[in-house]
DNA sequence: CGCATTTCGTAAACAGGTTCACCATTGGTT
DNA sequence: AACCAATGGTGAACCTGTTTACGAAATGCG
């Protein structure tokens, strides 16, 4: 009932595009390689954390919110009454986003907004009792499943991996920043 | 323009979740530690993920297509004529989401519904003229980017980080599979 | 003071997902 | 032949996100 969607077919993109994909042989043998690994590589990345998001996913279900919500409560209870442009800010996502996801979790009765008392454009957002005694539970719940998928590798390979992927992620950041203020294309 | 939202603050939730979280001081030291480490682990993949989505998006942007759409045209170009079942199974996608995509790419022009000369409730989607040359040009930038990306970190590297990353793919798997037909709520 | 600009939040329209419900056809069983 | 379950696709309602455009309040500067 929680995957009713071919179950066996997880994870099957990267797969898929294991056999065929022939590159168009206008490259060199070596670049073509590391093409297909490059390729693998960045399936692996987002597999992975696809399934990670629906591992979580499964585990917020029963308590009745949603990934995108449980990190607006964790962010509130660490700072409580941020304003919904802090938030947006702190949880890399528009303003219209925060507002929405804001709506509902007021409408569930997680959290409520208060007018700002210095400045009459700001909502300050907070958390309710019930919100407060969700975000006990769900830490609880969540951190055991961020633990249980860790015990898949050991506590080196996590090291050099996240090596890895640091690098990784300052050159995504590198790309992105270069253009977004430098020169339009590359 | 491409990233008129807080473009410094790119990646941040790391960085923010880095300093407060002070652990309810109900685990022991250990265990508080490794959690840590666990959750950073999990913030890694999850921004690398991100950034390479954003980078991705960013090179498919000009070419008047999303990335979901780059994926079905990729898919059809190894074998077009796929009913749209096949491709929800293959892109890990339910039926209804690969349908809205079909119509809205077929309303671009990209590809064109036929129907099953056997089955009379299927509807294979085909390539258009147009589909076919946007395929060239795209595979061309993307791959191009893939690789721009890997130039951060060395290939033993990369094979390090990608044995570990296959290991914890295998256990996501494996708690996705376990209660996929197990038994119902934990 | 008064005006221009910035900042906070929202509205509308869209893309992309999900679940649930449903229809039509196919195909196996009796 | 008749029926019934499985299959291919769609519709409706919802959540999450984006861009674009805007109103209202705050702020900076002459």
């Amino acid at each position: 009932m929680t995957l009713p969607r071919a179950p066996f077919a997880v994870g099957l993109a990267v797969t898929a595009t294991n056999d065929a994909d022939e590159v168009p042989a206008t490259e060199t043998l070596a670049t073509q390689k590391s093409l297909d690994a490059n390729l693998r590589f960045g399936f692996l990345i987002h597999d992975v954390s696809r399934l990670r998001r629906i591992v979580v996913d499964r585990a917020l279900k029963p308590l009745g919110i949603t990934r995108s919500q449980w990190w607006v409560l964790a962010f509130l209870s660490r700072r409580d009454g941020m304003t919904q442009t802090a938030l947006a800010a702190d949880l890399d996502l528009t303003k219209v986003a925060i507002g929405g996801l804001i709506d509902r979790m007021e409408a569930a009765g997680f959290v409520e907004r208060r007018a700002d008392e210095r400045d009459a454009r700001a909502r300050r957002v907070f958390l309710t009792r019930a919100g407060q005694k969700l975000v006990a539970t769900i830490r609880e719940n969540v951190d055991a499943v961020e633990t249980d998928i860790l015990t898949a590798v050991s506590q080196a390979e996590l090291d050099e991996a996240a090596r890895a992927l640091v690098k990784l992620k300052d050159r995504l950041l590198e790309m992105i920043g270069s253009d977004a203020e430098g020169a339009g294309e590359i």
